[in-house]
DNA sequence: GCCGTTTTCGGCCCGACTGTTTTCAGTCG
């Protein structure tokens, strides 16, 4: 089940769209989507908060307070459920289709009944959409189109997948004749946990050239659209690419735009209109006479708003525009902060490389420490003994110091039992330097059996560290249903450290689900989870996630140096 | 529906592209 905060989050989202749909008031739909977000993002749940508190979140009116609290004491809102009565459900997945939005989709359910994916593709295959108004032969393929698109799982995409097409796609467009300035920007700018979609900023004075690098790339399988200031395409990693050409000078308006978020595009523009200016992504201007005040870097568009410049992983209108303005920033965590790696593995269990491979692939990322995590035995197909985890013990102890000073913790990764045991007895469990615990299997257990495991794997005096803790696999295993506040107060009780997973199909803590255990004092540690020497790479994008979690290195424990992280696990057991 | 450093009313982000239009509506980001 989801949070409460995300179940309302998607009911104020489902009513902001059916209210689109029967043609109510654009605005008014906005304000609830734009509700929606704040609910979704706000660190306290809902259920602690009366009318009043509801009202304290920004976005949050009279009218969005009563809904919600009228589903909170009953289950239901009742206008949603009115206007889910009006409007057939499958109207709403129609709007998902590319070049389908609520007014199209409320004029093919009005004049032609359709009210579901499949009544739609059925009719684009005839010719009873070029009847209607303002609809033609175009449009009947575009729509056959992109319901191909929505089936073939044109969803989102890891961050790592897209990471390297952007990479690709810069590295071409910059080598084009003209290109002055290259980079990604978009969502992945932003380090968002999947991707939909990647867009790509130039500087030129010409476009054509930078535009043909783009649709020549042998990656490119359909050219979507193309102009001198954009062009679409997509790849053959199902992925849209946009890019889009400025000229010389507007690099930074244009970044800040194309980085967004929306939500955040939105703060600032609505910031710039009070202030008598306009923002848009040819700079900023006088609202009256038009005069370009500033366009060239982001740290001038931003201070000319009287804000810092603002880090793109806080871009998503959760206060950070406040906070720059206040001069409150945080200190965002650094990639060069990390000083060591806390949960790594070897082909003693089920990772690639032997412990000497990891060890020297770990100094080369100069790291001052890491600790080695091999599986233990209750995950019986690691077939882990104890003589086999003293033998490597002794082998880590032996190769201490002797790649670059690297220091080498010798630890493990615990499994959490049903019922929140984990392997081995304290005795055993005492002669490690290093202990992550982490679930992995009864992942549909009730949400009270998870909740106990949890604190009780917390309280274990030996677990320093819980590994990936909601387990989720993104697009492909939902996180399990867990009191996670309970949690974040039994790790900030026991001292227990919340691993944020770098791995790119985990990135497990999420950002919001940081932004809440933070708030518990609790401290993290940015784990790669490496089974193979390229993963330590991954870091990267636990580091984005940490920083959308707003965490300063000092709640990272693995940016602090090894002797107080020592001091730290000693506390504990 | 929400909101306020001119405002408790009257605004609410803005531009590109597409398709079907002879001047614009819808969608998208």
């Amino acid at each position: 089940m989801a949070r409460l905060n995300d179940q309302v989050a998607a009911l104020l989202q489902e009513y902001a769209d059916l209210l689109l749909l029967t043609g109510g008031d654009a605005y008014r739909a906005r304000a609830y989507e734009k509700a929606a977000r704040a609910v979704g993002g706000h660190p306290d749940d809902l259920a602690a908060l009366d009318a009043k508190g509801l009202q304290q979140i920004p976005g949050v009116g009279k009218s969005t307070a009563e809904k919600i609290t009228e589903y909170l004491a009953t289950g239901r809102v009742a206008k949603l459920e009115q206007l889910r009565a009006e409007i057939p459900a499958g109207l709403r997945e129609i709007m998902a289709v590319p070049t389908i939005g609520p007014k199209k989709a409320a004029l093919l359910h009005r004049e032609l009944g359709i009210s579901t994916v499949d009544e739609l593709r059925a009719a684009a295959e005839t010719d009873r959409l070029n009847d209607l108004p303002g609809l033609g032969a175009r449009t009947a393929e575009n729509i056959r189109h992109g319901i191909d698109q929505l089936r073939a799982g044109g969803g989102r995409v890891l961050i790592s997948t897209a990471t390297e097409l952007a990479e690709e796609i810069v590295a071409a467009v910059s080598a084009a004749p003209g290109c002055e300035r290259c980079g990604h920007a978009g969502s992945l700018r932003r380090m968002r946990e999947t991707i939909g979609d990647v867009d790509v900023l130039a500087v030129a004075e010409d476009s054509a050239p930078l535009m043909a690098a783009l649709t020549d790339l042998p990656q490119v399988t359909e050219v979507i659209a193309t102009g001198t200031t954009k062009t679409s395409v997509r790849t053959t990693a199902g992925l849209q690419v946009d890019l889009r050409v400025v000229p010389p000078g507007d690099w930074g308006a244009a970044l800040v735009y194309f980085t967004g978020s929306k939500a955040h595009n939105i703060a600032l523009r609505a910031r710039a209109v009070r202030a008598g200016l306009k923002l848009s992504e040819y700079g900023l201007f006088e609202a009256d006479g038009g005069r370009k005040i500033v366009s060239a870097t982001e740290e001038e568009v931003y201070e000319a708003l009287g804000l810092s410049w603002i880090p793109p992983t806080l871009r998503e209108d959760r206060g950070e525009t406040d906070a720059a303005l206040a001069g409150e920033l945080p200190d965002l965590v650094q990639e060069s902060d990390i000083c060591g790696d806390l949960h790594t593995h070897t082909d003693l269990t089920d990772g690639l490389a032997p412990l000497e491979a990891m060890l020297a692939a770990a100094a080369d990322r100069s790291l001052a420490y890491v600790a080695v995590t091999d599986h233990a035995p209750d995950l019986a197909m690691q077939r882990m003994t104890d003589a086999k985890m003293l033998a490597q013990r002794e082998q880590a102890r032996a190769l201490d110091r002797r790649y670059r000073g690297l220091r080498v913790l010798h630890g493990t990764e615990l499994n959490i039992d049903r019922d929140g045991n984990v392997d081995w007895l304290p005795e055993f469990l005492a002669g490690f330097d290093l202990c992550v615990a982490s679930i992995h299997s009864h992942f549909t257990a009730d949400r009270d059996t998870q909740t106990r495991r949890l604190i009780r794997a917390c309280e274990n005096p030996y677990v320093h560290v819980i590994g990936h803790p909601t387990t989720r696999l993104l697009g492909r295993r939902p996180p399990i249903d867990v009191d996670l506040e309970a949690v974040y107060e039994a790790c900030a009780r026991t001292g227990t450290v919340l691993e944020i997973n770098a791995s790119p199909e985990r990135l497990d803590l999420g950002d919001q689900d940081i932004l809440a255990a933070r708030r518990h004092g609790v401290r993290f540690a940015v784990d790669t989870d490496a089974h193979a020497v390229p993963h330590l790479a991954n870091l990267r994008y636990g580091i984005g996630t940490a920083q959308r979690g707003w965490l300063t290195a000092d709640e990272v424990v693995n940016t602090w140096p090894l002797q107080k992280l020592r001091r730290y696990l000693k506390k504990k057991s």
